[in-house]
DNA sequence: AATTTGCCCAACCGCAGACTC
DNA sequence: GGAGTCTGCGGTTGGGCAAAT
């Protein structure tokens, strides 16, 4: 297929797509740690990988990042994912900022692969006894669940109990699990109370 | 052994909000 | 204040692999 010129002429240079070498890895993590992950553009621009910064940014946070932790969802994390997307619905990279070393695309992955068979399998089960499985179930179902859910959560003020706030969310300082656990069940007995 | 099916996960896409000039 | 650009997020796709047929 021939390469579209651009305004100025010139073919466009081809954006380089798919999966990351690890060479394209190394030469991402070498600019990133003189440069810092930020201003992804210029990141890209700077490994001459001919890749998009989007791309650099999630290879970056998803893959490269330091102290990231892959495979072996314990139960514990499982039990708090599945507890904060009841709270906060599809809200991938504030459950992942709970989960130290996780990332979004990680638990989000999980879910759709694991956690949401479950779900459906339990209800197809045993009824819907608990509020947990209702509103799983009215989170799990594609384009209406994820920030209209959680965003329905926050205009009734359900999260303002903790600020979920973008900062304390990149893992500078994680809250440890059993933290987590003891506010969701203070929050689940709220939710029981209205 | 070859083919089909289903699952997992890395990566891409489109959108919205934040930021910069 | 508005336009253009950048960043971050959630949804979706597609390749690779293993299990089933």
């Amino acid at each position: 297929m021939p390469v579209a010129p651009n305004s100025s002429g010139l073919p466009k240079r081809k954006v380089n797509r798919g999966a990351w070498t690890t060479q394209e890895d190394r030469k991402l993590a070498q600019v990133i740690e003189v440069h810092g992950p930020r201003r992804w553009k210029a990141v890209a621009a700077k490994t001459g990988l001919n890749r998009c910064g989007k791309s650099c940014r999630l290879r970056w946070l998803n893959y490269l990042r330091p102290n990231i932790k892959r495979g072996d969802i314990s139960v514990q994390e499982e039990d708090l994912i599945l507890r904060l997307h009841k709270l906060l619905g599809n809200r991938w990279s504030l459950i992942a900022g709970r989960l130290p070393g996780r990332t979004d695309n990680e638990i989000k992955n999980y879910w759709n692969s694991h956690l949401s068979k479950k779900i459906k399998h339990k209800q197809h089960r045993g009824g819907r006894s608990t509020h947990m499985q209702q509103d799983s179930a009215l989170c799990t179902d594609g384009a209406t669940m994820g920030r209209g859910c959680a965003a329905q959560r926050e205009a009734n003020g359900m999260t303002n109990c903790v600020n979920f706030t973008q900062d304390d969310s990149t893992g500078k300082d994680p809250m440890n699990l059993e933290w987590m656990s003891r506010f969701l069940e203070m929050d689940e007995s709220w939710l029981d109370f209205l």
